[in-house]
DNA sequence: TTGTACGCGTTATCAA
DNA sequence: TTGATAACGCGTACAA
């Protein structure tokens, strides 16, 4: 069985005795083409089973009809959320989404754009690795035009387009929660200092504290590394403490699942002895017994269609060649909003 | 700011005043030229920031260096984390993954599927969707010499590759764990009774009550549509029989949390008064305290690492062109596991 | 060891 | 209304 060629406008061209450019142009409908041969071609075109090599199109066109989508990992459930979001808005323009995990390690992060751009995608959505702190290689696709837009965890620059989340607001709001159950040893579990996301958190914890008059205990901040071990370690920190707190704000669920499972282990009941706030990765809180009393929700599936909203804005807009380069760069700050489990 | 194109080996050539053959030869360490101008030749590539355009590249060879993959839903954990198996295995190839999900609607799995072949990847892995019942678009894939290797959800004939999860095994320990424990009435709640995966339950629970010397009653098989209503509809009407189950299998974790809640409703104590195993999806029972028994796990991510292998061994094999069509179809089938919640 | 010439499938320009 | 031809970037058979 030998591999057949799938068919070409010349085939077409062939066996209807026309030149290629006639079959090209009928087959999208140009107006200069005359009815009766327009039908004849798609006539065949239908009957030989016809569809376009893309390849071929993409090499002439120099656009490939494609994003690339580059994130941490595809197997965290926000991370997922997100690229559905993106794959959904995708379809709809008819975009191919070609798809790559960095796992946290830069090295790895480098070596998929290196080959997203390579294979010549329209444009980019990243959500740059938490160990990455040199953003060199993604100026490299600026250069060579494609544009990138960044997702959630975004490089600390301003030259940049971006969607990501307003942590502050959702914060301050269960702090208010917080306080008004009588909260007053409000600590926080945060991530790696190094990383942006930490900081935010960290500032809106200062701030939030800052607005209902509570003093910052530094005691009260910890950090771990988000790997399980750290994540216990940081909580038993906090439960070794002379002054316990009494509700704890946490990076995300996940490090609330395991500082719950510390709490529990120590006896304490969750929500009574000690309460726990996060910030939301987990979509099933609802399911589970001990929760954390509210969850900072962050969207990933809106930021991610948003994303891909701004890419295709801008794919668009510069196909337009008069106003290249002429618009700003696009940042869309969500809120944060604070969802409770009752 | 003129978009400036991206330099080609022509340009290279120019510069060093030698042909485009030479640089292309000398780019692939061609034996035939000569150490200098290979050097040479580098240096200048390395300057000028060459890249090859890999959209040329697959034109001309008619090979993309891409797959696609088709899920159902990228956002269930399920499918995300086979995605996850499958990016890395093909990033090892250094082969590029582009993504689609057909949110099982099996108009928008033929318009994916559609884009995907006229993207020209060289292979699909794919799991259908769940309303699928036509393989006709699959078909065409064939046609044009794009092997699909089937995931999970796999379409009811002879001639495809796949990988899949053999339920029995892991239903029919934990029957035996059951009956160990002194359950009897053992339930299932099926997914939607067209769906292959429902149907492979049903007979291994069939099979698993056999081997344990029960009889089968009807009245404790149900099924449900997966959604949420539909998940508490048929574990109401367990808890409605006169004789009520003790311990209950369902067809997946969603489907267990639904019904544990019912179960809760009802003022059951979960794993005293009924007890439930459940086909696993969700990777987080450990955190939680409502948990079923134990779950049958199936290995999402060794399952998309197979499919990748799969799928690799036959485009290797394929460019092998000797030997094109004499190898048969793989088919690996994982045995499922029970795992305990202790 | 290196260069010339061609073709992959499509679209665009120019000519008829 | 249609056709001939060039071009996109690369690899390669053939020639030198």
């Amino acid at each position: 069985m030998k591999r057949e060629k799938p068919p070409t406008i010349k085939e077409i061209a062939k066996k209807l005795k026309i030149s290629t450019s006639t079959v090209s142009r009928a087959l999208h409908n140009h107006p200069s083409i005359g009815y009766i041969t327009t039908l004849r071609v798609h006539k065949m075109a239908e009957e030989l089973n016809y569809q376009p090599n893309q390849t071929a199109i993409s090499f002439k066109q120099r656009k490939t009809y494609t994003i690339g989508v580059l994130l941490p990992n595809l197997s965290e459930a926000f991370f997922s959320t997100a690229i559905s979001g993106i794959e959904e808005f995708a379809e709809q323009q008819k975009y191919n989404v070609l798809m790559g995990q960095s796992l946290d390690d830069p090295e790895r992060e480098k070596r998929v754009l290196e080959t997203m751009k390579t294979h010549r995608v329209d444009g980019m959505i990243v959500s740059i690795s938490k160990n990455t702190d040199n953003y060199d290689h993604f100026d490299q696709l600026k250069k060579v035009n494609i544009p990138i837009v960044f997702f959630d965890r975004i490089p600390e620059k301003n030259d940049i387009h971006y969607t990501a989340c307003n942590l502050e607001l959702g914060l301050i709001n269960a702090m208010v929660m917080l306080v008004k159950r009588g909260h007053t040893k409000i600590a926080l579990i945060n991530g790696p200092e190094k990383l942006l996301a930490s900081n935010q958190r960290l500032e809106a914890y200062k701030k939030g504290l800052d607005e209902n008059n509570i003093e910052v205990d530094k005691r009260f901040i910890v950090s771990s590394d988000l790997s399980k071990e750290g994540n216990q370690k940081a909580m038993k920190k906090l439960l070794a403490l002379k002054s316990r707190p009494t509700a704890v704000i946490t990076f995300n669920d996940y490090l609330a699942l395991d500082a719950m499972a510390v709490a529990k282990e120590n006896q304490l009941v969750i929500n009574e002895d000690i309460s726990f706030v996060s910030f939301a990765n987990l979509p099933i809180w609802a399911y589970m017994d001990s929760r954390p009393l509210a969850s900072i929700e962050q969207f990933p599936f809106k930021q991610g269609e948003k994303a891909a909203e701004i890419l295709f804005s801008i794919l668009k807009e510069s196909s337009n060649e008069e106003s290249i380069e002429l618009s700003e760069y696009q940042q869309v700050i969500f809120d944060s909003e604070l969802v409770t489990h009752g």
